[in-house]
DNA sequence: TTCATAGTTCGATCGTAACCGAAGCATCGC
DNA sequence: GCGATGCTTCGGTTACGATCGAACTATGAA
């Protein structure tokens, strides 16, 4: 039969925990070095190469030389879409790591997806930007009320400039820890940068978990009510 | 490191070839036996045996015993957006089968996608009935407007018989051979059956590609044209 | 120049998983 | 009961790929 484009081929990739272990390193957005993406793939340099560089010819991962350091990312939104989207079948399925860890709570609580703020605290964004009217769920899409885009306005985030990038303006994205959706998007990735920008939060060194300072916490919680 | 469920497991399931080459076949929505599956993953019944059962322990496969005969189909509808999800992905990406084969040109034109229209007569309907206003295209998600459920009434279709169900009315999912939107959900299936229903169409033994009479065909187009 | 750091390539080892033949169950038709 | 069919389990082979040590290249610093 052989019916259709070869998903053997990226799930074989995906399939290898240590690669596994660096592509979701990578969603984090942040470009690491092979040495960093060694370290959590729990492998050697060498072995780490060999492994980058199959992601690479796969088309997912592309690496950018800085002096002796080789950065690499994501190749761009669709695999972080892709590897988000089967963290959260894996996530349905039971398919959960061993053991938690300690850094699982912050992680659950709020952490970083490609370019915008994902666990609890994104899952609570939303929500409450549809309980006030600012963003309309219809259908299994997101829409921008006039509303919505008057009080973005009023917390300094342009939306006429988000929208002439051919990026959508709003995306949902299945969160894994929290089993529903996110504000992904341009606009989501706008109102990240807007929380990091006013020192609300800040991006963990090696983690993609994002912290929140006791002002941020309590500025987030007012602006983003759960009952609004 | 080891942040988040675990993906390595799937794709390590959806790596291999011939279960790659099974999903693929079963994302035809029609449940097939053991020694079908077999031959579309181009191994002995022995080993497709062995590739079922750990499909199934992951949660990919659910089996129903009928008589001596076991049939297989996909656990759920996630699973089949996954594997949709990563064809799409990976025909983006190039990684296209080798040879395209005789079957290809019909597969293109109009299949099976799990239990809706897919190829160029799945994007050419979705497309058609946004234009002529039946359904609203609004951020990356798609609404039935009033308009749409009578005109859809007029062909057979009672909507809110579909309402009912927890599943989403519209939804809609990328076409890997397209490269562009189709219509999913509920409805999608709803349209497909009708279209069986009606003679206009039907579904061949071993592929996943639907085959339209001449007659509907014309209808078809009639129904569904390309400027509305 | 020399040394140190970052990374790749080579070579060899090792483990695992895919594979099939043969035997073993289960179900159907007779 | 019998044989035939559909499928699974067992045993043994084979092949591929993940892994690391060691050697090699490249960039930067002193």
């Amino acid at each position: 039969m052989k019916e259709g484009p070869d998903i053997a081929q990226i799930g074989a990739l995906i399939g290898d925990p240590a690669r596994a272990n660096m592509l979701a390193a990578l969603t984090g957005g942040r470009a690491l070095t092979a040495t960093e993406l060694a370290g959590v793939g729990g492998i050697t340099v060498q072995t780490a190469s060999t492994h980058l560089a199959k992601l690479e010819a796969g088309g997912l991962l592309i690496q950018r030389k800085q002096g002796r350091h080789r950065y690499f990312t994501l190749a761009d939104e669709a695999v972080a879409r892709l590897i988000e989207s089967m963290m959260g079948f894996a996530a349905g399925r039971g398919h959960l790591r061993h053991q938690p860890g300690p850094k699982e709570p912050a992680l659950r609580k709020a952490r970083i997806c490609y370019d915008h703020l994902a666990g609890d605290y994104g899952v609570r964004m939303l929500d409450s930007l549809i309980a006030s009217g600012a963003i309309d769920a219809v259908g299994d899409g997101l829409v921008l009320t006039e509303k919505g885009e008057s009080e973005l306005k009023c917390i300094g985030i342009d939306v006429s400039d988000l929208r002439s990038s051919r990026r959508p303006l709003c995306r949902s994205c299945l969160d894994w820890s929290e089993r529903r959706a996110h504000l992904a998007g341009s606009l989501g990735k706008a109102l990240l940068s807007n929380f990091l920008d006013k020192g609300w939060a800040r991006r963990t060194a090696e983690s993609r978990s994002i912290l929140f300072s006791p002002e941020g916490d309590r500025q987030f919680l007012r602006l983003f009510p759960v009952d609004a």
